[in-house]
Parts: C-alpha cells; sequence; structure tokens
DNA sequence: TCCCAGGACTACT
DNA sequence: AGTAGTCCTGGG
C-alpha cells in the first residue's frame, strides 16, 4: 500500500464513473478496483490522501499519477472553458476534479470500436469476456482478474471467437484492426505526435472507427483535448441547451467557442448532465 | 413484440 | 454530399 498526497483537486469517482473506462468495480467500502494496462489496483481516497496497492507495487506512485493525469492543473483549462461559454459554468464548477485518464491505446481502440451503437454494460461486457478468454489472470486480494491481452494476444482469434464473446457485428473490425497491428501496417505510438485531424483521418480509414470513435481513441488514449466525439447525448444537449442541429453545426461551434478544449468541454457537460441529479 | 443503446457501413440518390 | 436501412445483443 502507498499513499499518495492529493496536491490538486481531484475527484477519484467522477473520474473513474463518468464513462471514460469501462473495466473496473467498485467496492463497499468505496474504494474501485481497476485493471490499468500490466496490473490490478485498488484505490481510494479521503480528503488528503489516495491510498493504493497492487499486484504489482514496482514504480506503483508514478504509474498512478501518470494514469490519473495528477500532476496537470486542471484550472487554466477551466477558467478558458468559462470564459469561452457562460453557459458551461455550471458543469465546471461540478466538475472540478474531474481528471482525464491516460489509456493504453490499443485497449482504448478495442473498448470503443465495441462501443458503436451499444451500451456501456455491454461494451464492459465484451470487454471483460476478451480479458477472461484471452488475458493474462491476475489474482489480487484472493479475487481474479484479468488483464487485458496485447494484439499478439489476440492474433489467432477468429471472427466466431469474438462473437463468442458478444461483440456482434463488429467481430469483423477487431479482427481486422488486430490482424493489420501484428502485420505492422499500423504504428501505435505515431499517433501521439501527430496533428489531430491527420490523426483523426488515419484511424478512420480503418473498419468500424468513424467519426466519434476516432475522437474517443485520440481523447482517451493519446490527450488530444481538441476533438469533439458527438454522441446522440452531446446532440441532445446541443438542440435543448444551445439549439444548435446538425454534426457539422456542432463541430463547428465547438471549434469556436471550446477550441483546443473541446473535450474538456464535452466531458464536463456529460458529467454534469448525467449526475447533477 | 418492439425499441433502443455514447455509430458505422453500404447502397442508394 | 447527403440520407435511409441494416447491423449483434440484452434489457425494458
Amino acid at each position: 500500500m502507498i499513499k499518495i498526497k492529493i496536491e490538486k483537486p481531484f475527484d477519484l469517482e467522477s473520474t473513474i464513473c463518468c464513462g471514460q473506462i469501462f473495466r473496473f468495480f467498485k467496492n463497499e467500502n468505496k474504494s474501485f478496483d481497476i485493471i490499468l494496462k500490466d496490473r490490478v489496483i485498488n484505490v481510494f481516497k479521503d480528503d488528503d490522501y489516495l491510498y493504493v496497492s497492487s499486484n504489482n507495487e514496482k514504480d506503483l506512485k508514478n504509474v498512478v499519477e501518470e494514469y490519473f493525469d495528477l500532476k496537470n492543473d486542471y484550472r487554466a483549462m477551466n477558467d478558458f472553458l468559462i470564459k469561452s461559454d457562460e453557459k458551461l459554468t455550471d458543469a465546471v464548477l461540478f466538475s472540478t476534479g474531474l481528471k482525464m485518464i491516460k489509456q493504453d491505446p490499443f485497449e482504448t481502440i478495442m473498448a470503443y470500436i465495441i462501443s458503436a451503437n451499444n451500451g456501456v454494460l455491454q461494451i464492459a461486457s465484451a470487454l471483460n469476456n476478451i480479458a477472461k478468454k484471452y488475458g493474462k489472470k491476475v489474482i489480487f486480494n484472493n479475487k481474479e482478474y484479468y488483464l487485458f491481452p496485447s494484439y499478439k494476444d489476440l492474433s489467432c482469434v477468429t471472427l466466431e471467437d469474438f462473437r463468442g464473446c458478444k461483440v456482434g457485428f463488429r467481430d469483423k473490425y477487431l479482427k481486422q484492426m488486430v490482424n493489420k497491428l501484428n502485420n505492422n501496417e499500423i504504428d501505435l505510438n505515431e499517433f501521439y505526435n501527430l496533428d489531430t485531424n491527420i490523426a483523426l483521418d488515419k484511424l478512420m480509414q480503418n473498419a468500424g472507427i468513424g467519426p466519434k470513435v476516432a475522437s474517443c481513441i485520440l481523447l482517451f488514449a493519446y490527450q488530444k483535448y481538441d476533438v469533439f466525439p458527438i454522441d446522440t447525448w452531446v446532440k441532445k444537449v446541443m438542440k435543448n441547451d444551445y439549439k444548435i442541429i446538425g454534426e457539422k453545426n456542432i463541430r463547428d461551434f465547438a471549434k469556436k467557442t471550446y477550441g483546443k478544449y473541446s473535450a474538456i468541454a464535452i466531458q464536463y457537460l456529460f458529467n454534469y448532465g448525467r449526475n447533477k441529479n
């Protein structure tokens, strides 16, 4: 068990539960178990400290600080967003301490391909099925967990196998992606340094990845905050609160108003919309 | 039984 | 360039 002093606002519950990640478990004592790349962690937070334990405590403090983006100060972004759009004030204040989690690129790609026309519970279920079947088992606190497999681990998985994991019609998209990665047709690291629009185009050349999925991948795995993932929920908010209809109009508005922090604005809106009541 | 859930693809104008 | 119809799956 390690202790990490909380220096900046950090809302652990919102950060985990606001829809960024799928493979976590909430315990009765309000701690969370999270499958974090190559290890399983348990996190609990009080007013001053984050308490973390893991099956692998090597370099744990750095890994956790990096994962939850704890060293980044969000004040400048928040001030910018409020100044850019007064109507966002309540959502920004409500979401103080919400951090953007830095996720593993491969798992993020698979997760958001599965997310197309799908519900959160089913996405999580499919990912857990894949992990249980092809990922490495980890015993932690006397419970079984399964790491998410690498694309090498999945190289021989067939369409039928994917279907068996309840991914539905997205089976072919997942298989194509895995094949391309194993054939070195895609370099997962290059997206960190690509301009957002170029990266979007490149991702969307793959079957099963459209504008929304590509945006989510760049946001959650590559920290591109100038994307604007438009889903049905965002459309609803834009229509009701901003009187803006149509994807192109929404995109233009976001770019003009929120600019390089568009994705943060969406995340705050989403968090506020779902949890304020 | 029908409908939809944090979309994308295909086949049409 | 823009738009219907279709796509697994589980739950209401």
